[in-house]
DNA sequence: TATACACTTGCACAGTACTGCAACTGTATA
DNA sequence: TATACAGTTGCAGTACTGTGCAAGTGTATA
């Protein structure tokens, strides 16, 4: 419950760690539990390769369940499932056009982070 | 973007709807599978709220194990288990300084990562 | 209405990941 | 060297997650 107990504890000691951070805030950085949680879920829901690549297609342009099964040469009811976290998660939206149900990345904020998570994973290090 | 240029393919049916890589499918959007599971484990890595909880206080100011242990409340091997998983996926690098090992995020571009991912949880929709 | 197509959902199974405790390593001080 | 502190590692148990197949829903066409 209470995470700001006391961080200044250990610094009683004489080679403390001064990590201080001053004084007594409330949440570690001004994120709130349920933030914190809501960003871990969108995270974890990008934290799978198939979804990822999923997502990487749809930022591309939007896409309908058939087309990306048939594209990335996998089951329909596979990609069916992933969809649905993702949608789930509000990482993706959908829209029906006939029989097709066409998906597309939920906003720019989402294919940023896309895009950001690649670019870090080519670069490297 | 090029969102809703719909697709003149499989609006008119048949069978084969075609994203623009109609026959073969190579690499979706010209990101190869390497890079794909590289950027998948590193948004697995953010995508669970302890973790997430350590990296935003690291991005705030480096800081050492107990420390965090205490400010969150938490047994110390708790946190330098997370740690190690975060320092396996070079997320967060470590440093020694006498008794203590003080932890920070490995680059700006992680930083970003998180920031991005909090603010959108925050905005939500 | 019947049939085919496009998807979605349910369920059981397997692999993976998080947790907690105990034991171990490593560093400084007396 | 002995002791205390800081952190790491190993292991067992539990829970979660992804997967595959079969069955179900929904939409258009004949």
């Amino acid at each position: 419950m209470n995470k700001s107990t006391n961080q200044s504890a250990n610094s009683g000691d004489e080679d403390a760690p001064s990590c201080s951070t001053g004084d007594h805030h409330h949440q570690p950085a001004d994120v709130d539990d349920a933030t914190c949680q809501r960003a871990a879920a969108i995270f974890r829901a990008l934290g799978d390769p198939q979804r990822l690549r999923l997502l990487i297609m749809l930022e591309a342009q939007e896409c309908c369940v058939s087309e990306l099964a048939n594209v990335l040469d996998e089951p329909l009811p596979a990609i069916s499932q992933r969809l649905r976290i993702l949608k789930s998660e509000r990482i993706v939206g959908s829209r029906r056009e006939g029989k097709h149900v066409f998906y597309s990345l939920a906003d720019g904020h989402i294919s940023r982070l896309v895009t950001n998570g690649v670019m870090h994973a080519m670069e490297d290090s």
